[in-house]
DNA sequence: AAATCATTGTGTAAATTGTACATGATGAAT
DNA sequence: ATTCATCATGTACAATTTACACAATGATTT
């Protein structure tokens, strides 16, 4: 019952997916391990004082410099045999002590959608660079990460199909179709923009502005925010938005 | 990286809620704890060795009896003070030893459907008695029981948005009344005969048999049983199936 | 200044899906 | 033979979802 401050769960990790939106696609924040070529999620050790909820904000807080995130448990990853442990010691005992690594860990995943523009990519002690990857392209990663991406976006996916998302992974001020592109990148497949305007402006969660977008090389498209007490309506009565 | 084949994982547990169908009401299996009045929902620890599905499956194997149980992961709790454990250990302390117990502990959730007539409770080393409980009438459990369950409810009903659920709650023959009457219990509210019959058929995972049941005070009911393979189909290809 | 270009903004009709609703049939019990 | 509780079933209306095309804009090029 009584625990050192400084001491942390044993045998259970936690694991980020950090989801960001720029350019039309979705992003995920990704992190390469000092001299190596290998990346993984961010993740981290969960303090034997602290929340696992609260675990979870302090990594995102350290790696994006983020707070009141958009965070949703998504899973807990118990195989026995998550990953062979010899092949990571062979990519990583150069750096990490065996010892606390490779015994068998638990891990609890969570996703996050942040706003990219707004993090500040920031890399931990056993990692050298922090950056965004467009998901199309990530590469094989360390552990069971790969696995751990793929369930978090299916999980992302299932969630937006009941609630509204996006108030984190979008600006303040955004225009219609760079929502609608959003959704698309979630969902992974084009949306009709008459309907999706319809849906979106028919279910109040968003408020066009009296604002044009300028400097756009084409006709200037209005301005809109979430509406949050709308927002927060929907998200707590569930089951009416659907996209 | 070793470790005996009889140590288990250090303050993790796993808890069950464990429900069947009966009498047209959701059912869920508690344990009542030795020498007191005290319930609550069957759980365990998990070995260093065993995968946590697995050892979901070996807890309701050794509750149950039962093989083959349609179980999901749907939550693990982690919060510091998830109960008081003072409050606990003058509860309890005459029956389990407060230096294991009493220890922050992380419990992964687990939610099972079973065929209730299948079933023979059988208590474990900490418990007198293991019954079904209806779910409207469930008394103050021990630790964060209520709300685990309330979430596995949760999470069940949200399942059942998206996914055929049922296959396991009920016997291999069964009526419509008795299929409609799971989805009632359920989701909390009437469903019209006409129509959710006739959704059901409409999906296919359901095959009318070229029986009646029997012995019953009125009009025979035509007898059902799932067609496996359409079943699987809409399970996997998800969305096509919303009550 | 005119033409070009990529993109934005918008409405209607058809199809599909969901909802509401009532009655005759049956088998057991009396 | 009657009563009773439950089972089985179809249609019309409402709501929702889908499909679809073109004129307006602002920057850029010629």
């Amino acid at each position: 019952m009584d625990f050192d401050n400084n001491e942390v769960f044993p045998q259970l990790s936690l694991d980020c997916v950090i989801f960001g939106f720029h350019d039309g696609t979705l992003k995920v924040l990704l992190l390469k391990w000092k001299a190596s070529e290998y990346w993984s999620l961010p993740g981290g050790w969960i303090w034997q004082r602290e929340d696992i909820d609260d675990a979870a904000i302090r990594i995102l807080q350290e790696r994006t410099g983020l707070d009141h995130i958009f965070l949703r448990q998504f899973y807990t990853f118990g195989k026995t045999k998550r990953y062979d442990s010899q092949e990571l010691a062979n990519m990583l005992s150069y750096i990490i002590d065996p010892k606390a690594w490779f015994e068998r860990t638990i891990s609890i995943g969570y996703y996050a959608l942040v706003d990219y523009a707004a993090v500040f990519p920031n890399p931990d002690d056993f990692t050298e660079e922090c950056k965004w990857w467009d998901l199309e392209v990530v590469p094989e990663l360390l552990f069971d990460h790969n696995e751990i991406l793929k369930k978090a976006l299916h999980s992302l996916r299932l969630e937006l199909s009941y609630q509204p998302v996006g108030y984190n992974l979008l600006p303040e001020k955004f225009t219609m179709p760079e929502m609608m592109k959003m959704y698309e990148a979630i969902l992974g497949r084009k949306i009709d923009p008459r309907n999706f305007q319809k849906k979106i402006l028919h279910s109040g969660i968003v408020t066009k502005l009296d604002e044009v977008k300028k400097g756009t090389a084409h006709k200037s498209p209005y301005l809109y925010k979430f509406d949050q007490q709308k927002y927060q309506e929907v998200l707590e009565d569930g089951g009416l938005f659907i996209m």
